[in-house]
DNA sequence: CAACATATATGAATATTATTCATTGTTAAT
DNA sequence: ATTAACAATGAATAATATTCATATATGTTG
C-alpha cells in the first residue's frame, strides 16, 4: 500500500534523477530505495522508473506520483503549521548566528519564506563576529548557529545540513587556470581575498595553507560580489563555495578550480540548544533549509546524521 | 513520523466517534488504534482526542488532522485513477448482479459517482432473478455479484462489505408494536409483504419462520416504497434492512421492531472472478462502496476479512 | 577490448516497528 | 454495588522496512 515514505522517495528521485543520490539525501541506502520502488511497482502493476542507460528516468506514471507527492507533502507542512498555531507552539524567537559568510546567499530567501509561514516567530540575524558561536546559544543571546561545529556538547544539538566544495576562484586567463587542480603552493604568489574574519575561520588557510607551511598575503572584502570583482580585476584569488559563484562562472566572469586532489570540502551544521530542538518552527526551519538548498544549490551533498 | 495509516485512522475516528468502532472498520484491534494515537500525540506533542466520558472526541488539533486526511486521501484516489488511465487500465466492464433488492437504494448514487470517475468502464446492472448468481461470474455473463454468498470457490474472490440488521416493519399503532422484540409466531397472523423473489432468498423466512415451523401468508411488491405503502395502510408487515427505512421511521410513516433477541442480521459480500479482483477500477469501486456506505448508512457493521 | 568504476537490482539477514494479546483502569448503566 | 462497555498499557509477537553482501548492467579509461 502507498505510504508517505514512498512519496518522499519519489520526490527525492525526481530531484536527483538517481536512486543512489536520492537514497543519500533521505539518509537511506540505495538498496532500501530500490526495494521501495519495487514494492510500489508491484502494488500498482506498472513501472515507475525506467533505466535509461546509467541513470533512471521517471515514467509518466512516476511523474504523476511525483505530482501527488509534492501536493501532499506541502499539504502536510501547512497542516503542521496550523497544528502549532492551534496549540500555541507557533510563537517564539529564532536569533541566528551565521558562521559562514557566504551562507547569506541561500539563507536570505529561506528567511523570507519562513517569515511569512511563521509570522509570530521573531526571526533575526545576530550580527558581528564571535570566536565561539555555540557559546552564544548557552548564554541565551542566540537560538541558532549555522556553522561547521559538530562536536557533541551537553545541552547542544547539531543537525547536519550539507557539505559543499570550496573552489579556488581565478580571473579568466589567469596562469593557474591551466592547472586542473591547485595545491597549497599555488596560493603563495597571489593576494588571497577573503571575508574579514580571523584566519582560523577560513578553511583554505586552516586546512591547506597552514598544514603545508605556505605563507600568504591577504586582503578582505565584506561582500561576495566585492570579492569576485577583485578577483575578476586580477587583484588576487579567492576560495568560495561552488554554489556561491555558479552564476559568475556561467557568464565567464571568473573561473574556478579544485583545491587538492579530492577537493576542499566543508560541512555545515545547524546547532541549537536542546530545548529549541523540539520546537515545531525550528523543525520547519530545518525542513525548509533542506528542501530548498538541495533543490537550488548545485554540488552540495548530504551529511551523515549526528547530534 | 506521520504516515497515511494515521490519516486513515483519524478519518475513521472522526466518522465513528469511537476508538473501538474505528478499529473494527479498519480491520484492526482497538489496541492498535490506541497505540497509533499515542504515537501521534507524542510526535506532535499535543492531544488529538479527548475522553469525554465514555466515548472520545477530537480536539481542535485532531479536527485539523482530519481535514488533512480527507484532502490527502481524496488526492490519492484521484491520482490512482490517473495512474490507471495512464497505463491503459481504466477501461473494461462491470456488470453487476444484485442479490439483495433493497441494495438498489445505496448502490444507485455510488454508480453515479463511479460513472463519472471511470467513464471508460461500462457499468451495468444484470436484471432478472438468478438461482445461482455466482455462476454468472464463471459464465462471463456478469462481473460482480453483490449478495450474501461467501463460500470459498476456486476462481472466485469474496470481498466482505458489511452486515446489517433486518427489522420488522409495522404500521404505527399495530398491536405488535407493543412488543419490543418480535418472534417467529408474531408473523403467523399478518400478511407478509416481500419482494417477488423465491422464499429461500428471504432471510426472515429462511432463518426464522422455517426453522420455527411457522406458516405464513405472502404477497409481493417490486419496490421498497410499494412495500412500505402496503405496510402503512395495514395490509401486512414486512422485514427490511434498517438503513432502507430510516426516513420512513423518522416521519413515523411506519415503525420497526427487532426480530429475535439478538436481531436478524444479514451479511453482504461483493464477489468477483479472480481476474477481476486486481483491476484498479474494481478496487476503486470497492473502496467507494465502503467509504460511502459507512458514512451514510446507519446501523451497518464491518465484516471479518475472508476471500 | 579488457579492466574498472559506477549505478541499480536482488535475496537473505537483521532491525525496526506495527499489531495483537492479555490485562488494567475508567465510565456509565442497572 | 455490580456489571458491561470502552479505552489505555506493557509485553509478546508478527510483519515489514532496511541493511548487508553480492550479482548484474552500463558506461569509461587505459
Amino acid at each position: 500500500m502507498l505510504e508517505l515514505r514512498h512519496l518522499r522517495t519519489l520526490n527525492a528521485l525526481h530531484e536527483t534523477g538517481s536512486v543512489s543520490l536520492a537514497a543519500e539525501r533521505l539518509h537511506l541506502t540505495q538498496s532500501a530505495l530500490s526495494h521501495q520502488i519495487r514494492v510500489l511497482q508491484d502494488y500498482y502493476q506498472l513501472s515507475i522508473i525506467q533505466r535509461s542507460g546509467h541513470s533512471v528516468q521517471l515514467t509518466d506514471a512516476g511523474k504523476r506520483l511525483v505530482l501527488l507527492a509534492e501536493k501532499i507533502l506541502e499539504d502536510i507542512r501547512v497542516a503542521e503549521r496550523d497544528l502549532a498555531r492551534i496549540t500555541q507552539q507557533a510563537a517564539g524567537s529564532l536569533r541566528i548566528v551565521l558562521e559562514c559568510h557566504t551562507c547569506f546567499d541561500w539563507l536570505m530567501p529561506i528567511m523570507d519564506t519562513f517569515r511569512s509561514d511563521w509570522p509570530a516567530v521573531e526571526l533575526d540575524l545576530v550580527s558581528g563576529f564571535h570566536s565561539d558561536p555555540v557559546s552564544l546559544l548557552k548564554k541565551g543571546v542566540a537560538d541558532v548557529v549555522i556553522g561547521s561545529e559538530s562536536q557533541p556538547q551537553s545541552g547542544i544539538v547539531h543537525f547536519p545540513l550539507f557539505c559543499f566544495e570550496i573552489l579556488a576562484v581565478l580571473a579568466p586567463g589567469h596562469v593557474l587556470g591551466k592547472k586542473r587542480v591547485l595545491d597549497a603552493m599555488d596560493f603563495s604568489q597571489d593576494m588571497l581575498i577573503t571575508y574579514p574574519v580571523p584566519e582560523t575561520r577560513i578553511d583554505l588557510i586552516r586546512q591547506v595553507l597552514m598544514p603545508a607551511g605556505v605563507t600568504w598575503q591577504r586582503r578582505t572584502a565584506e561582500l561576495t560580489v566585492a570579492i569576485l570583482q577583485l578577483v575578476a580585476s586580477r587583484r588576487g584569488i579567492a576560495a568560495l563555495p561552488g554554489w556561491g559563484i555558479r552564476n559568475y562562472l556561467d557568464y565567464n566572469y571568473v573561473i574556478a578550480r579544485r583545491i587538492g586532489a579530492n577537493g576542499l570540502w566543508s560541512d555545515l551544521y545547524l546547532s541549537v540548544r536542546e530545548d529549541t530542538a523540539s520546537l515545531r518552527y525550528l523543525q520547519d526551519f530545518l525542513q525548509t533549509i533542506n528542501r530548498v538548498c538541495f533543490a537550488t544549490l548545485d554540488g552540495i551533498k548530504p551529511l551523515k546524521e549526528m547530534r
